[in-house]
DNA sequence: ATAGGTAGTGAGTGGCCACTACCTTACGGT
DNA sequence: ACCGTAAGGTAGTGGCCACTCACTACCTAT
């Protein structure tokens, strides 16, 4: 096995690793194990944990982006803003994903990790101001929900038995901005709700095929 | 000095000091040297690291529920919820708080951190819920954008000589509600658009005199 | 066959750190 | 005087962990 193809599979590993932990409570020999070599031999693959740690972070932003482009594809405006939520809310599924976002910014007391994800938190931005050319203020919603979508995440609010579940699996809240205002879908929060799976994705986004889950990434350069 | 004195002058100390390194990138040592006392006689006061993280998160949440209810007043609905808003965009000041806060989330991979993390959030949720009465897009356009402003703040975007400064510290994004759709102020994201300090607190507010500031807070409890 | 480069490991090591055992001082009541 | 109790310190200790060093196996090209 190549270096790189060691060093991807290293980053995989360490994707799983830092989501519970981050880059303190985290071993480098957890991820060795994972990744399946000696603890040593990471230290041949990146130079410190922190530049691992980094080069996650640096991989998921760029991941999202790629993900973001994708989705869109010749859309823009709202139309490709909507593409995009619904794509994030595809990636509820991926709980170490999301989990990566916040220890990369709890993570920012580092000055180190803070460029890295300032400059990856920027360049998701712009990406996404760049597709879309939506004014600020849609923007900021629109990241402003990513973010309480992580924190949902976090604490796992939909495997409490409670409205929780109902409130964060339901439909307006992966997708708040469809319907800004009045005439709310009559959205299942009093009823039982089907409060299985994470919301079956019934939006649009037929564009490049059934490119709503995760997995078939563009695997991320570097 | 009591012990319960020391104990909440060891909370605060804590607090400084998980607000770089969250719970595991921190020492007892640093908490128990900025508090005064010697290091063992902190597991006098706390039994463990992972309690004394807990304390911290708990009364970061119980200090906003009270922050909330005490510049809400006698308010409800809207104008209560810009109080907080307003409020809550003085918190901005301090960094050690809002960074505490991602550090509960962050930390949720421990199932007691998650716990406590959770009745929190879910405390501050009902009473927001509680004194507005707003329905629950509202609130969540308000945790949302709260959100937001927690990492904007980890990332430390207002330091960055950039339009984030604008984008960040501009009113529109501390009271983004204001104006919720239609004729958008001609908000000065192409102009200079004063970059100087937080954004003067120019709303009301005057129920109980002048309780923007964060620093005479009430105590919180335990 | 030999020379060199690359993938990979076993065995440390020095330092940090959560937590413990035990001692000291001060004070209040009888 | 005497004792109990509560505040606080000194000196450890066991374990984890990032990172290093010396070494082996294999592969390729001359």
């Amino acid at each position: 096995m190549s270096a790189q193809q060691r060093r991807e599979s290293v980053l995989a590993a360490a994707v799983e690793e830092f989501a519970n932990g981050g880059l303190t409570g985290t071993s480098t020999e957890a991820i060795a194990t994972r990744a399946g070599i000696s603890q040593p031999y990471l230290f041949r693959l990146f130079p410190t944990k922190k530049a691992l740690f980094i080069a996650v972070v640096e991989s998921s932003f760029a991941r999202t982006a790629a993900l973001f482009e994708q989705v869109a594809g010749e859309r823009t405006g709202k139309a490709a803003l909507d593409a995009m939520k619904e794509s994030y809310s595809g990636l509820l599924a991926d709980r170490s994903y999301l989990l990566t976002q916040l220890h990369a910014y709890a993570g920012c007391y580092d000055p180190d990790v803070r460029v890295a994800t300032r400059s990856g938190f920027r360049r998701l931005w712009e990406t996404v101001e760049r597709i879309t050319g939506l004014p600020v203020d849609e923007l900021r919603f629109f990241f402003a929900h990513g973010m309480l979508i992580n924190v949902s995440v976090a604490m796992d609010l939909s495997a409490v038995d409670d409205r929780w579940a109902q409130i964060i699996c339901s439909p307006t809240f992966l997708n708040p901005l469809l319907e800004p205002d009045g005439s709310t879908e009559p959205d299942g929060s009093t009823g039982p709700a089907s409060s299985t799976g994470p919301a079956s994705s019934t939006g649009p986004a037929s564009s490049t095929g059934p490119t709503s889950t995760v997995d078939e990434l563009p695997a991320v350069p570097r």
